[in-house]
DNA sequence: CAACATCTTTAAAATAACTTTAGAATTGCT
DNA sequence: AGCAATTCTAAAGTTATTTTAAAGATGTTG
């Protein structure tokens, strides 16, 4: 989940950065107009949150080019220190998918974060796979059928990870570099992925690698069909 | 997909190289200004990972160097521990496609580099070929007709460096250089092509040699019709 | 067209990748 | 601190892939 923070109150941005990113997701900061203008010309975003009243141009202008981009499925949560209907109004009517006035609880933007999050992947509530296995995201629950299967905390990573990529092949070394960071990196030596996955596979399934499909010599790639 | 690295920090370098070449690149590594010019007088890269402050020199030279060379569709990702915005819009201006500030997160660099890739060669999505031959990059997954074929990930590399220099001969040695990099144990005997091409040519159609055609004596040709 | 080089094809050997198990080390909790 | 759960390590077993090797086929050149 990668979310750009375009905010140019500094002590704002690094908390919302920080807060998400415990949350689990990737963030980027813009300071300024140019440099949210650049950055989401350059990377499609999962989310974008922004502020309104920038130092150097007004936020409307990035959501314009937001919504002009092509094949881009980002979402936009406004903040703003003006609490006036009319920008509300403006902002939503622009496609904005969430309006947040200042101040706000950080707990507050990020269930926003999570909703959207939700909706954007899945279309809403819990999260669906297969007909078959749910993930409730909220309450880290997973469920396989009728049954709740019960996970530790690197087994959900792994499953959500692979669940929000499915059909994707993914290598040894994303899938180490998103579960434990980079600090692990230039360990030439993924084998604990092996039994993470082993011990994934087993529990959802009687069938072993249904889900879990071994691309061999390249990574695991958890398939819908 | 070939790609050099100009970091002359050694453990990233190799980092980098390590984990793109998982991802099915084949990467050569420049550790200095001189080693860095020299390399891409010689050869087309398809991307230039580089570092602006190379030891012995300015990375930005190296990318006005690129710049000026006629016919390369080189890109070019500049990383740099400096995060001023006014380097990073020199960079932008003189041509280069993205910027990264160390430190930064392997995956995130690999998906700037999958995200050019697909940009440099399809449009983005799924690649497309002579109307019959499809290939989804992110699954791993070729289509002919209708049916799926699987392939090993030799047979996959083999096949992607084909259709991405279709109707142009390639000779076993830069097969060879783009399958395994830079291993001179092998280069002496080349036989080992002759058998992933036979292979690739079984499973693509009963007609063996339809779309792999042999150039006798200079290599093998990917032809659209 | 004969001699040679290059390529095709097959099968088996060698290697590398993955699975699985069990236990050690670490972490988290009361 | 002591117990339970989780995560990581190590190693043996299994399977897929890559490479080697060698014999047969085809193209090239004088």
């Amino acid at each position: 989940m990668k979310i750009l923070i375009a905010e140019d109150e500094f002590s704002l941005q690094q908390s919302i950065a920080i807060y998400l990113e415990k949350e689990g997701n990737v963030c980027e900061v813009a300071s300024d107009f140019n440099e949210a203008s650049y950055k989401i010309s350059l990377y499609d975003y999962d989310i974008v949150i922004l502020d309104l009243n920038l130092l150097t141009g007004s936020g409307i202008d990035i959501l314009k080019q937001l919504k002009k981009k092509q094949g881009a499925n980002t979402a936009v949560i406004i903040i703003s220190a003006n609490n006036s209907l009319d920008d509300k109004l403006e902002g939503l009517d622009l496609g904005a998918d969430d309006y947040l006035t200042k101040p706000f609880h950080l707990a507050e933007l990020n269930s926003r974060v999570k909703a959207i999050l939700r909706r954007q992947m899945f279309g809403g509530g819990a999260i669906v796979v297969f007909n078959e296995i749910k993930i409730d995201t909220d309450g880290h629950v997973v469920t396989v059928g009728e049954k709740e299967i019960v996970l530790t905390k690197k087994e959900y990573d792994l499953l959500l990870f692979f669940v929000t990529n499915k059909n994707r092949v993914l290598s040894k070394e994303i899938i180490a570099e998103h579960l434990w960071g980079d600090n692990s990196d230039l360990i030439d030596n993924f084998d604990f992925i092996y039994v993470h996955v082993n011990n994934l596979r087993k529990k959802l399934t009687k069938e072993g690698a249904k889900y879990i499909k071994t691309a061999y010599g390249s990574g695991y790639k958890f398939i819908e069909d």
